[in-house]
DNA sequence: ATTTTATTAAACATTTTTGTTCAACAATTT
DNA sequence: AAATTGTTGAACAAAAATGTTTAATAAAAT
């Protein structure tokens, strides 16, 4: 009968979901993991049998995280316009977070599809739906005039906002940003997307 | 001194391609790029002594690829109205042409971004300038309106005609398309960005 | 016909990574 | 003071992956 520490076992997972965020499953190291966490291999194991079940946990944790904000955030009934705003705000939130997040999901889309594909929250996931009755209305009422699928609209507002993050290293390279700069360029960055998608759907 | 056959290496950077995109340099597998190319595991080794410099020839490859292509198309000393159709034609050819290109560089740099950044051809990358350019001329003929950075209109770009192919098994299963299904939807997407990103820069 | 060339399968050594076991040790709790 | 709890390091076993060697072979070139 294993004796747990609940904080331990906190710490190793948001070790384990920087490092499988930045190396994905397969090239995640459980040895960086525990010294991420500061604790020895043997506590890694310990608490988290194989590095299957752990990368399981992280991958949960990781896309239900963003699926759970979302959904409330079309809970709230708002326009198209408000929604967009919003919708932005949150994936820029989500990244500024977990930073790694868009290139895990790539990743594991690419390696194993399935385990996305089977996760419930993604099974019984209606955004790009909600989109069209948005833009339906949006449409209707004159606000917007452009013929563009809801499908499209959550394709470009998601690239849009995830592109900078999976690219970072350019983005900081080519203008030898520091920390800060980069900070600069991402928040600036996000009144840009906002325009740009508005400006977007026009027409 | 060893006989080569220059059919038998090109099949083997061709399947090594494949695998490297679709796994990354520590995902991918020996086994599975022999097996792919239809060779045994002792010729990938007598071809590419390493992983590792098999791996390198294919990154050097995959984004030498899109970046003498992009190269050219900013020597034709087109508008930027046609210089942006151009670059989302461009892309969408390579993508098609290596669907896991995007994947894998965005793979690369969260593992070791230094790989990419050493590499000649990002090192004299000049797009964003070139952007800069055209938006200027594009400003004071009055085509457009924005107020944005060549750099953030490449990274719109870039992440509206990449991400589609980034998370194409989610796309696929949300509307279970076949793969001709995918191809139109592809296709329509094309015609959808060009208008999105014009609209995009207007005001 | 003989040599050269490109290839294979099989066996093997090496390295890397994962997962297990266990004795020891502080810090708490009883 | 004794027992329990969470932890560690070290040693170890097992598995997975990489890289090497070699003898054999079929096809092509001489």
């Amino acid at each position: 009968m294993p004796k747990l520490n609940p904080q331990t076992k906190e710490k190793i997972l948001s070790a384990a979901e920087i490092v499988f965020h930045e190396n994905g499953l397969k090239g995640a190291r459980t040895t960086s993991i525990a010294q991420k966490a500061g604790v020895s291999r043997t506590m890694l194991h310990y608490y988290y049998r194989t590095k299957e079940e752990l990368f399981y946990e992280v991958l949960e944790s990781s896309f239900g995280f963003f699926l759970n904000k979302a959904r409330k955030l079309f809970q709230a009934e708002e326009g198209l316009k408000a929604t967009i705003e919003q919708i932005v705000d949150l994936l820029y939130d989500v990244l500024t977070e977990k930073p790694g997040l868009s290139t895990f999901i790539v990743n594991i889309l690419s390696e194993s599809p399935e385990l996305i594909i089977n996760l419930p929250p993604f099974q019984e996931e209606q955004i790009p739906t909600r989109f069209d009755k948005l833009l339906d209305e949006a449409r209707q009422s004159g606000e917007i005039q452009a013929d563009i699928s809801g499908e499209n609209l959550l394709l470009n507002i998601y690239g849009l906002c995830a592109v900078p993050y999976m690219v970072t290293p350019l983005i900081k390279f080519k203008e030898s940003r520091t920390e800060a700069e980069m900070n600069t360029f991402l928040n600036d960055r996000k009144r840009v997307v906002k325009a740009f998608i508005w400006n977007g759907i026009q027409y």
